[in-house]
DNA sequence: CTCCTTAACTAGACAGTGTAAAGTTAAATG
DNA sequence: CATTTAACTTTACACTGTCTAGTTAAGGAG
């Protein structure tokens, strides 16, 4: 079970940690390849083995934030009441402290895709695809006891999640109550009322 | 009235017209200082004249980026029906249409704010605050013959600028129907009812 | 044990980036 | 015309990602 490699312990997995550190530090500027390099205690062309550019230690980087973020928000689901709007709302809360404690990490898995993304390791690729889906996922899953949104079978949880999200990009991070909308309402008051499935 | 510097006719405005033509053609990495001087006929250091470092003229850039936005929603509304519903649908749908047409331009409004930010020349600044915030009044004014939302003063502004921001970074540029939602609803769909103030 | 292959890493070089300093040119001012 | 000053160029520097060529160590075959 050990996965003892030549003279690092596990390079691989330090980079991602060390990139994840660099994010939370200093914000998304300071994800560097030479910088996680040098974090991981190795010189920096020694990524190369690992990843198939910044690029494709970017993607496992960002399929990992998908991981903590899927946990974060699991955790506030599984600490709220089993209505169907509590469950519902203590997801969308889970998606803002995420926002809120790693905005960077949020900021990165959200950015458009970059250029040369058709080359990175398949097999990072698709832990990507999983690891996104699945926190989708999640929320789709609290979506469903509701009645389709404007009649379309996806119109809920498509309006919840670009609820959120638009929330989160705009306000989450907001210094408290300064924003061009003036006093900030909750997101609670604004996720409008969802009648359940007959 | 004539603004002729020495040698170049109006560098400042030929490199911020620079920097909107190079995102609009390859995205945000390819808006460089030197590439913005290079197409404006200029060495790469003569933006330093006219801008405190790369994040004042990326400002700039941003600023004028908020006029377009402005300019394209004010279109589409103009060019709807005149029921509270109609003109709000229809600002949105400019948001959306920016979204579509300009994606690099989108994405470098809305990125949270870099590092130097506090160091941006002080005119640029205030000029981006007008901007940005002229964009968000437009959005406001068409929120305002409706019933505010969840009670809250501010509710409706918040929960549509929230909808369609998300709408606009997780679906409107996603290849047609090839989301982690399955087929996608139009945005109409996904607004919900508001009542009108009473 | 020795030889050999191969994976993991190092060292160095290169083009490109932003920024800062010093030098040059041309317009404006007195 | 002489001087000042703004606009721009040249040069240099540190840092980035990537590529190439070495080096080191682990594991297997005889």
């Amino acid at each position: 079970m050990r996965k003892d490699t030549h003279h690092h312990g596990d390079l691989r997995e330090a980079l991602i940690l060390a990139g994840i550190e660099l994010l939370d530090e200093g914000g998304i500027d300071a994800l560097t390849l030479r910088k996680c390099a040098a974090r991981a205690g190795v010189s920096h062309a020694a990524p190369a083995h690992h990843f198939k550019g910044l690029v494709s230690l970017k993607a496992a980087i960002v399929a990992r934030c998908y991981r903590m973020f899927s946990s974060t928000m699991l955790a506030h689901k599984n600490n709220a009441g089993t209505t169907p709007r509590a469950q519902l709302l203590a997801i969308c809360e889970g998606y803002l402290a995420f926002t809120r404690t790693h905005a960077p990490l949020f900021q990165i898995m959200f950015q458009p895709k970059p250029e040369g993304m058709e080359r990175v390791n398949p097999d990072i690729l698709e832990e990507l695809e999983t690891e996104s889906t699945n926190a989708f996922m999640i929320l789709r899953a609290a979506s469903a006891p509701f009645a389709p949104v404007g009649g379309h079978e996806q119109g809920t949880e498509v309006m919840v999640w670009a609820l959120v999200h638009g929330y989160a990009v705009l306000f989450a991070n907001a210094p408290d109550e300064e924003t061009p909308a003036g006093v900030l309402p909750e997101f609670a008051r604004i996720l409008p009322d969802l009648p359940l499935r007959k």
